[in-house]
DNA sequence: CTTCTCACA
DNA sequence: TGTGAGTA
């Protein structure tokens, strides 16, 4: 398929496909005109991406866990580096602060609505 | 429609 | 990290 396509089924703009090729996150043939085709696979990668960014992570540290990920039941300790290692753990813990951090602003506007819910009761009653 | 680069938030 | 404009 196309940009095009890839951009609509994954509802990635074809801009930010361009800058995850250039950011060597994902990659491409070329067509005999010079415009990129890209196979089936690549519509779950770049939601996988979207999710790994959304998450938090830079680029820079989604295209090192890419490859691993690509091949998860079959890892590669040659790949699992120690530097590697250490900043995925890292990435772990900020991580984990996020979900936190989540959880509470979660409870937090539950807990509001819950407030005004039972305001609206009242008042009707 | 696609390609690319440059500038910018 | 992501976008817009201008080009070809």
């Amino acid at each position: 398929m196309r940009i095009g396509e890839l951009s609509e089924r994954t509802g990635v703009s074809r801009r930010l496909l361009r800058y995850y090729e250039e950011q060597s996150l994902i990659v491409s043939e070329r067509c005999a005109n010079g415009y990129r085709r890209y196979d089936e696979r690549f519509v779950d990668r770049v939601l996988q991406i979207r999710g790994l960014l959304d998450a938090g992570l830079p680029t820079r540290i989604i295209k090192q866990i890419l490859p691993c990920l690509d091949k998860p039941r079959h890892i590669v300790f040659s790949d699992a580096t120690p530097e590697m290692l250490a900043t995925l753990e890292g990435e772990l813990d900020r991580m984990n602060g996020r979900i936190a951090c989540l959880t509470q602003n979660r409870d937090a506007i539950a807990s509001y609505l819950e407030e005004v819910r039972a305001r609206a009761r009242e008042d009707a009653a």
